[in-house]
Order: structure tokens, then sequence, then C-alpha cells
DNA sequence: GCGTATTGACTACGTCTGTAATCTTGTGAG
DNA sequence: CTCACAAGATTACAGACGTAGTCAATACGC
């Protein structure tokens, strides 16, 4: 649970995350394409992610179905959490002043922003 | 320059953000101690960033000083970008929402998020 | 002048990651 | 009953990463 998931697990933590259970095969079904991935490499992330606890499995026959075993926000909270720290001395604003400058923010963002100011706000 | 700079590289680079050109020797001084690093280890990350760009080096007698060649800016926005795309569709709004959500923003992040999105609307 | 400490260059080595291949065993088609 | 195929288990292997150690040259203290 505490272990890292590395980029190529997280891609099959999101399939997950949308769908589960679902078998080895049916996970590498659902991969993005573009990744051009064997089914042998999609097994290899399912072991390594069984072994780090961050999946678990239940059997059906002679094979296994797959399903997430720690949620997908607490792993947004700690990669944002880790960013903010490593760029941002830990707090938010700076991350918000810094994508602002490099025009990362659009007009629709900076309403949404606002709306959910207000709403905390209340 | 594209190359993706270590977690461990990271850590000089912010040495030599802060204050260039500097020695091996004092970037070394410069790590933070708790990290316990040897100067060999330093020495490493210093070959490792100048191999992939990151760093330019010019000589000064019997030794070298060095000086980042990427702008912090630069590589603090692609790390944030990264985060944006995996973990958010590539949007702010979701991260603001999801920060708010686990109570990530203090009182004092809303405010000044405030005062910098009427900043940007005038 | 001579040994010592310092510098950069090169080498090392275990772990993690990405990307599979091979082995073993059970099962379903005929 | 037999045999090829599919599932999981085990093994592979190169490159990145963290963390140094060793080597060759050289400048400085004495």
């Amino acid at each position: 649970m505490t272990e890292r998931i590395s980029d190529a697990e997280h891609a099959v933590m999101e399939v997950l995350w949308r769908q589960a259970p679902l078998g080895a095969q049916e996970v590498a079904d659902r991969i993005d394409p573009e990744r051009g991935w064997s089914i042998r490499t999609v097994k290899t992330m399912l072991s390594r992610l069984l072994a780090k606890g961050a999946l678990v499995h239940e059997e059906d026959g002679r094979r296994y179905l797959y399903r997430p075993a720690i949620a997908r926000d607490d792993f947004v909270a700690r990669e944002s959490r880790r960013l903010l720290d490593r760029m941002f001395g830990g707090s938010v604003s700076p991350l918000v002043a810094h994508l602002a400058e490099r025009d990362s923010l659009t007009d629709e963002d900076i309403a949404e922003i606002e709306a959910l100011l207000k709403e905390l706000k209340s």
C-alpha cells in the first residue's frame, strides 16, 4: 500500500478503477492500444501490483479476477501531495500561481475554481 | 533537455537553481544533510545531469563550476503538466476540486487563490 | 621536490522498471 | 483419450536510479 506505483503499473490501475473485477485478458483488451503492450506485459504488471498490495484477486475457475485494493482518490492524493511538496513547498497557491503564469489556466478553469471556492466558503 | 530528471538529480538542481555557478564540493555542502550523501554521490549526479543537458559547466582552474541549463520554471511546468495529464485529464480545476475535498486547502490558500484569480481577470 | 588531499573520469552494483519469453498445468475440441 | 492452447508462475534482460568506490592527474603545504 505504501509502495510506489510506476507509470506502466498506473495504466493497469486506471483500467481497473474504471471497471472491476476483470480477468487478465480483459484488462489487456482495455489498455490503450497506443502502448502496444503484449498480454505478457499486462500479466507482469498485474503480478507486480498484487505483490505491492495495490490489487487483490479472487479465483474464477482457472483464472483470476483482479480488483483494486486502493482507492483512486487516495492514489491521486498521494501523487498530488508529492508534486506539491517537491515543487511548491507543500502549499497549493504557488501551484495555481505557476499555472496562471504559464497560461495553463483556461477561462473555464478560472470560472470553475471560483465556483469551487465560493462553495467552500459557504 | 527532454530527458527526465530523477528525484535525486532534482535535489542537485534545486541547489544550483538557488545559487550558481558552484563547484562540486560547494554543491555537496548545500545538499540537505538529511540525505546523507557522500561527495561521490553528488559528483555522480552532476555528471548525469551534464550528460542529460540539464547542466553546463565551465572550467575554473582544476575544477568545474556548474550551472543550470534549464529554467526551474520550465521544469516545474513540465512536472505539473505531467501530473495534470496523468491524474486529472489535463485540466486544472479537477485538481483544485480534489485538493479541496481532501482538506488540503488551507484558508490561507483559499484567500491567496482568490486574490490570484481576481488579478487574472483584471 | 615530495607526499597528500582534491578533482574529475570511470567503474560498480543492487533494485526498480519496461517489456517480454518460457515453463507448467489444466481444459476443451475432436 | 489426446493434444494444442490459455492461465498463472517463474525467469530474463537491458536501461535508469541510488549510492558509492577506484584511478589518474595535479596543486598546495612544507
